[in-house]
DNA sequence: ATGGTCGAATATCGA
């Protein structure tokens, strides 16, 4: 089973982009963060026409979660535990082959002076409250998305720029670090100790070209699957494309279960 | 050097 994580930073202005990645991967599950979109205006058609069904959770403008599979989404949950109408739409949640899959695009924290950092680090506490719930024993499940947190030193591109700052701040690793130790692995690090493996570049100042990017796009997986996890890639290939999103995909891919 | 580039919406805000 390959499952894949992607900041499009909007489906309806990524959409070929997508069609065209996932044509090529052929994932068997895609989760996507940054929809911008409503439910009634996601391009729906376009997906079942390449076989994969879709399940979103989106708003106008911003944020916007959705998970595309070509296997039946199940037990779907929109939002968090606590939310209520008008959350902003970041979690999303469905049971995939016997495999629960979580879509989670984490606010950003504009600074870490600002209001907006404690409001990230509250919805982190709240993401664990709600995956505490969805993580029975034994569980298999699959927390992907845009963290906007790096984890450690090798996932900056300078650990003296971004010291104390927005994605490498002591608080956001304490976050972070509280998630996992529901018992969540990082899949990327099973298989690739590498520094210098990004997943976001600013799109200003020719950070791409210069790699001074980030790794902030996840999949944690719970131990269940951590034991299947067979390989994780990031695809770099896809910054290098017309109109790209500044978000490249993460694809774990997970030998069969026992 | 406090910029720069996108997307949504159409002046600016969020990232």
């Amino acid at each position: 089973m390959k499952i894949a994580t992607w900041n499009v930073n909007s489906v309806r202005a990524r959409l070929e982009r997508v069609l065209e990645w996932l044509r090529e991967h052929q994932p068997d599950v895609l989760c996507l963060q940054e929809t911008k979109v409503v439910d009634d205006a996601f391009p729906t058609e376009e997906f079942l026409r390449l076989g994969y069904a879709v399940a979103m959770s989106g708003q106008k403008t911003y944020n916007g979660v959705a998970i595309a599979s070509r296997l039946p989404l199940q037990q779907l949950r929109v939002g968090l535990d606590d939310d209520t109408a008008t959350s902003e739409r970041r979690y999303l949640a469905a049971t995939i082959d016997g495999v629960r899959v979580v879509s989670v695009y984490v606010p950003n924290g504009k600074d870490v002076e600002l209001p907006a950092f404690r409001d990230k680090l509250a919805w982190l506490a709240r993401l664990r409250q709600t995956l505490g719930r969805e993580l029975s024993e034994g569980a298999a499940l699959a927390l992907c998305g845009d963290f906007n947190i790096a984890p450690d030193e090798r996932d900056v591109y300078s650990v003296e720029a971004l010291r104390g700052k927005l994605h490498f701040h002591p608080e956001e690793h304490r976050a972070l670090q509280a998630l996992q130790a529901l018992g969540l692995r990082d899949a990327f690090r099973l298989h690739d100790p590498a520094g210098e493996r990004f997943s976001w570049w600013d799109y200003r100042g020719g950070a791409f070209q210069r790699n001074q990017g980030l790794r902030i796009d996840l999949i944690l997986l719970s131990d269940a699957l951590a034991r299947r996890s067979r390989r994780c890639t990031m695809d770099v290939a896809a910054r290098t494309k017309d109109k790209p999103s500044d978000h490249i995909p993460v694809m774990v891919e997970l030998g069969p279960s026992p």
